[in-house]
DNA sequence: CGCGCGATTGATTCGAGTCAAGCAGTGTGG
DNA sequence: CCACACTGCTTGACTCGAATCAATCGCGCG
């Protein structure tokens, strides 16, 4: 499914905002010769729109079933709020992209996702299991990588003990403090 | 200089936005073990606050004199365009970190600072010179590149007859259209 | 002068990309 | 039911672009 990007008046700012409540998309450009970029991953709570932003061709697809509501652009206060959330993910993922190695990359993703998209735990000492709705070649095109190297990512952290995984969508956090410790580049490995 | 992140209150929306009228700034991050990320350079015209968000890590330092100058809150119109454009500069970017060879971000990085910072030219028919705020350092760290590797690109260019300087910081711009079908990626060198 | 800082240039290394199989799961049609 | 194609993931061998390491240069300054 491919959204249009369609959510503002003309010139102004928008009447309405359009909130995600259900689901993932993603928010991708594309360079002329097939480059593909995912700029964003939108989750539940957050606001599809404002990354679009105005004038800026951008492609949004759902990754998974998604139910978006309209959220009237009175709510200054909630719109601004989401706004903050979109800059602090962005701007997480801009130094991501530019000083993080392969698997400092691919280990911050997996807690990101692990956060924004837990399934609810049945008891609290079970480690957490959560459906990653990307497939390897968007986490690839996510995090600035190839797919074969996102690939080597996860069978190394598997290999490690620091996370499992049977079906390839579906991964299980053993051990989050050392993903933690690569994703912030404390750690070799 | 350094500037103090606090634009916003404690909570809700910020009261009030800071514009930046004169000078550039950047905005960045950094790592436990050093590696520097710039996420934003903010030039004339532009809200400063915006992508520091509300708790937010991040350094701002300026790279010329500056002058700013408060904007009240209450001209949402205005804020929103301001969020806008500072959207549409760090998607660009994202694509920039994550897909662009170094030349291609080079090429990219010159073209932009070349809007925001041209001189105002004496005639017509010269060609665009304009003031690089940034030094081959910070280039490399706003690029996600190292240092010698932005020094190189603009050798390269030099070489290749697309732009040139004389001091480092004083560039020229001799052929825009190639620079442009470098950035794009629709050019090999 | 001698020092320090930023930029340039060269030689070498290395991480991630590319190319190329191979494998499991899923669906389709004979 | 099986052969076949197709899609997504994994794995391995090799290549290459950019990082790193290391001089060197030029300039401003105490």
């Amino acid at each position: 499914m491919i959204l249009a990007s369609r959510a503002t008046g003309s010139e102004g700012r928008p009447h309405h905002q359009f909130r995600l409540s259900e689901g993932c998309i993603a928010l991708s450009q594309t360079l002329a010769d097939g480059r593909r970029q995912i700029v964003d991953i939108v989750g539940p709570g957050a606001l599809v729109g404002i990354v679009l932003g105005d004038k800026n061709r951008m492609t949004a697809e759902t990754l998974s079933y998604c139910h978006i509501e309209r959220q009237h652009g009175d709510d200054v206060d909630k719109t601004y709020s989401a706004i903050c959330e979109a800059m602090k993910r962005i701007e997480a993922h801009t130094v991501l992209l530019g000083r993080k190695t392969a698997p400092e990359r691919v280990a911050s993703a997996i807690l990101d996702l692990s956060e924004r998209f837990s399934r609810p735990q049945r008891a609290h000492f079970e480690s957490p299991v959560f459906n990653l709705y990307l497939g390897r070649g968007d986490l690839a095109d996510w995090l600035g990588l190839s797919l074969e190297t996102v690939s080597r990512c996860f069978t190394r952290f598997k290999r490690a003990g620091l996370i499992d995984f049977d079906e390839p969508e579906i991964v299980t956090l053993l051990n989050t403090p050392a993903l933690q410790a690569i994703a912030d580049g404390a750690a070799s490995a």
